[in-house]
DNA sequence: CACTTGACCTGTCCGC
DNA sequence: TGCGGACAGGTCAAGT
């Protein structure tokens, strides 16, 4: 769910609060989510400085002055969330309900904080990491799923990391245009249009509720093998691609289920899908009614009316 | 080699 | 009410 504009949402908001914080104490359990040992921890996290945030195709990326970078892919239903000091927070540290104890956070940490807030509540079940910045405010890795990971790689070595090995252009760089956008999809001429969106090693950044919303915007049906468009329809989904991420972005992102800022709160973007999770309700384009099914392994959502399935 | 499906996880929802 | 099963969907590994 967290997807290019959701990221980016977040690098916005954590580039203009941790510049200049230093790390004072980092508190992790799930090896998978962090998988750093403490020695890597005490000497190339504690005590360094953030320099600046980046994003690179779905992944967030905090540069800090040991040389080192965290680099955080949220993958489903990953948050980053930054509480400032003088927040009221319940407790230090990981919450221990999680292995078999059936402690919700608000048990174990006394009954309900007043804010209904995420912030007022965290840490809570899903907190993986906690990164503390002298001066008391805090980072939470949150991740219901434990998909996401963050790790601490060496800045120079982040662009060898396989993900960035493969992955695709960005979107939305200004010097990529609808000539590249049409040589990427064509290196997967026999596949479904909507499965190249989705493969990161194509164009990076897009995932399932942006591949739908751009569909829709080009009238093109998710299931059409890449060769059978003409250029026309390669353009219309383009653009249609690029304004679907730059509005998102505009709103903060799409708050489906899990996805929240860097402040704890929900992106807009959903009120203004015109597909995505719209299923039984009408077309704003025709009015015919919105269907699921399932294209490359997806829930995906079409207006049958607007996006005819080609016929082989 | 090109392409598709399953595994990784947990929480929620639906039907019986 | 409780329980099993389907489902959510980003990426990598395994399968066709």
């Amino acid at each position: 769910m967290p997807e290019l504009p959701e990221v980016e949402t977040i690098k916005l908001g954590l580039s203009k609060l941790l510049p200049g914080k230093k790390v004072q104490k980092v508190t992790y359990d799930w090896p998978k989510s962090f998988p750093n040992s403490k020695a890597d921890v005490d000497k190339f996290l504690i005590g360094a400085k953030v320099l600046r945030v980046k994003r690179r195709a779905k992944v967030l990326l905090i540069e800090l002055d040991s040389k080192y970078s965290l680099v955080t892919h949220l993958k489903m239903t990953g948050q980053l969330v930054y509480v400032p000091y003088g927040h009221k927070l319940t407790a230090d540290s990981l919450p221990a309900g999680r292995q078999g104890s059936r402690l919700t956070a608000e048990k174990k940490f006394g009954g309900g904080h007043p804010s209904d807030s995420l912030i007022g509540r965290l840490p809570d079940r899903s907190t993986r990491v906690i990164t503390g910045f002298i001066g008391g405010s805090k980072l939470f890795f949150n991740d219901q799923r434990k998909f996401g990971w963050m790790r601490l790689v060496p800045t120079t070595e982040v662009p060898n990391i396989d993900f960035f090995k493969k992955v695709g252009p960005e979107p939305l760089a200004a010097s990529f245009k609808a000539r590249d956008f049409t040589k990427r999809l064509q290196k997967r001429p026999n596949s479904s249009v909507k499965a190249v969106l989705l493969d990161q090693t194509i164009i990076a950044g897009v995932g399932n509720i942006y591949a739908d919303e751009a569909l829709w915007g080009a009238k093109i049906h998710p299931s059409t093998v890449v060769n059978r468009l003409n250029g026309r329809s390669i353009y219309l989904l383009f653009e249609e691609l690029q304004y679907v991420l730059k509005l998102s972005i505009e709103k903060g992102g799409s708050t489906d289920r899990n996805y929240v800022n860097h402040e704890g709160k929900k992106g807009s973007y959903m009120s203004f899908a015109r597909v995505f999770r719209r299923e039984g309700q009408t077309c704003p384009r025709c009015g015919a009614t919105i269907i699921k099914t399932r294209v490359a392994g997806r829930g995906t959502h079409t207006c049958p009316n607007c996006q005819k399935e080609s016929k082989k």
